[in-house]
DNA sequence: TTATTACCCTATCGATTTAATAGAGTAAGC
DNA sequence: GCTTACTCTATTAAATCGATAGGGTAATAA
């Protein structure tokens, strides 16, 4: 399931998008305008700033905006800051690899099997939509 | 992130794919042979019984056994008995659907966009495994 | 320089879910 | 009729999630 941080990270990115030019614009108009919680939305988009998706500027006329353009931000790395692994379980994430601890053979694993599949199959779509892609 | 649940339940059925007949096999072997906590293994074939996958035989030389053969179990049909819905949100779901209290518009929603595609693909993956393919 | 605006950070909290455990109950087979 | 092994209910500890509160700080305009 989606965390709900995520779902209001992307409609957030997206409408930063959408704006016209790039001038920063405030939490509070993206909170009012997506339905979400201010104060919720406030880490969210820290957490976007520190990892370099998004700007900030404070004071009056201060806000959020884009670093860079929305054509050259691919779902990959948008997912991973918000929601972490794209994979399902950690014996078959490229980003955040981790060793079961029960089981024995990766090889021969029936769950590994599956859901490295479905960890390429999902990359691939998110390797293939940039932010851009997003904007109606 | 998968659950424990999805994973044990995907390794027990497996393990009993795996089987040469289709004797039935005691709880207490299949969670000896694949680390499972043996009570947690319990409730999980339990829904599998209940849900037709799995038939069980009380008393001596009892156990859980296949009902149908593994090439006619499809990924789908487990996923969804073990992990509920494929789809990441509710509102993209093609047996769980759910409308998003917030979003307006389905159709204009970023999130909704993407995870769409998300769902196709992964749904494919499931679509084209049995619980025959994921036998070693 | 000063007031205001708006970002920045920490802490907390209730609700929910997850994974595991305990213990008693019941049906089948020898 | 006794053992075996599945069946069911209840409980619990831990983790996570979503949200909220409240104050701090930096940048900007006047």
């Amino acid at each position: 399931m989606l965390s709900k941080k995520t779902k209001y990270g992307l409609k957030a990115l997206t409408f930063l998008a959408a704006q016209k030019g790039r001038a920063p614009v405030q939490i509070s108009e993206i909170a009012k305008h997506e339905n979400i919680s201010q104060k919720f939305l406030e880490s969210i988009l820290l957490t976007l700033r520190k990892t370099g998706l998004l700007g900030s500027k404070k004071g009056k006329g201060g806000g959020y905006y884009l670093i860079k353009e929305p054509k050259d931000i691919p779902m990959t790395t948008v997912m991973r800051v918000l929601e972490g692994p794209i994979a399902m379980v950690p014996c078959v994430s490229l980003n955040f690899y981790e060793k079961c601890e029960d089981c024995p053979d990766e090889a021969s694993c029936s769950v590994h099997k599956l859901m490295l599949q479905v960890r390429d199959s999902t990359l691939e779509v998110f390797r293939n939509n940039t932010l851009a892609d997003l904007v109606p």
